[in-house]
DNA sequence: TGTACATCAGTGAACGCGCGTTCACTGATGTAC
DNA sequence: TGTACATCAGTGAACGCGCGTTCACTGATGTAC
């Protein structure tokens, strides 16, 4: 059997499991068994099974930065980055709660090694913040600070969605949470 | 050997490690030795490893709850009961970052079960916004919406400094942080 | 005050099992001639 | 087209070790008489 799509099934459902469960609550006999294939299978795709979640979240963590980047490349005006990637935010989240979830609760387990790279989330949205400062758009604050309020504003409403606080899509959420970041920003910045 | 401070170092100990490694990275033996006990010992006060987290962490959330509970009881205008809550935030942070950092990366996974009990933080903060918005202080919001923001703003700023991305102590920063917090809450009522 | 006994926190060695990892193998696919 | 060979993803059984848990024990402290 050469060139079956397992290794995109293996990921696929190491990441749903990690997500229910976190890393070690979950063996490779059972990441086997829902993917449908022997325990052996799996080291032809992956040394460990360590680097096996460090490699799926570095991906995932990896992308969400380019997908970010590219958005804030689209745009010019601070408000609308921010309302882009807060959409972004909601639109990945409704797609695939489980891959938000793994990112979320393995963030500090993987985020020290797989670390502060190119272009991570945080560092992107604290880029924009330097330029909107830059351009007048905004108050001086520091970027990085600024950057927190915004990402605390969504992530947090995407953890109470995962425990039942809240309910429905994000997505359509989306415009208010952007409106909440940016009147977190502007007070941070009128200080 | 009685009435020895042995259940306490032990506790000390197992928040300081799971803090730095997840409940699931430290053994039984390392909490024993950085207690300075025998691993035998543990089962003296704890029927489990899996009990002895759970009841750390849930004598941490309820503890974090009944705090803001009286923090709101206090009080009465909603400015002041939100700066008192986000500066106790900061004081515990300072205060005690090993047992911050242990509620923040293990509410994953303790969350579900010692669940959302009495006087859980979001409950009490929820209170509070809907006090506000009944005493006519707030305009129409959802009270857990705005739980999440102020919630958010807080947290994720703790996180970036658990991670680096921000230095020096965060009792400074409390009156920022109230204040980009009411306006996110603010601009979640203005919607 | 002294003696006998109960209690119980702490010891440390042993157990056993779950889980990650290894490895000789199978058989399908691709390639050379 | 056919034959021989190399490659390599997947198999499944076995291994071994780390780690949570158990247990017979020790000895200090508290209590009854």
């Amino acid at each position: 059997m050469r060139a079956t799509g397992v290794k995109q099934k293996i990921d696929r459902m190491a990441i749903q499991l990690f997500a229910a469960r976190g890393v070690d609550g979950v063996s490779i006999a059972e990441i086997a068994l829902a993917a449908g294939v022997s325990q052996g299978a799996l080291y032809r795709h992956y040394s460990s099974k360590d680097t096996l979640a460090e490699e799926l979240f570095a991906t995932a963590y990896r992308q969400a930065g380019a997908d970010l980047a590219a958005i804030a490349a689209a745009r010019h005006r601070f408000g609308d980055r921010i309302a882009a990637m807060v959409a972004h935010f909601c639109a990945l989240y409704d797609r695939d709660p489980g891959l938000f979830r793994f990112l979320l609760l393995s963030q500090h387990r993987f985020l020290p090694a797989a670390g502060l790279h190119d272009p991570a989330p945080p560092a992107v949205i604290a880029a924009a913040v330097a330029d909107a400062v830059a351009a007048g758009e905004v108050a001086a604050v520091n970027p990085m600070t600024a950057t927190a309020a915004i990402l605390g504003v969504v992530l947090q409403t995407a953890v109470f969605h995962i425990y039942g606080r809240i309910a429905g899509a994000l997505t359509p959420r989306a415009p208010a949470l952007a409106k909440a970041a940016l009147a977190a920003v502007a007070a941070l910045a009128g200080g």
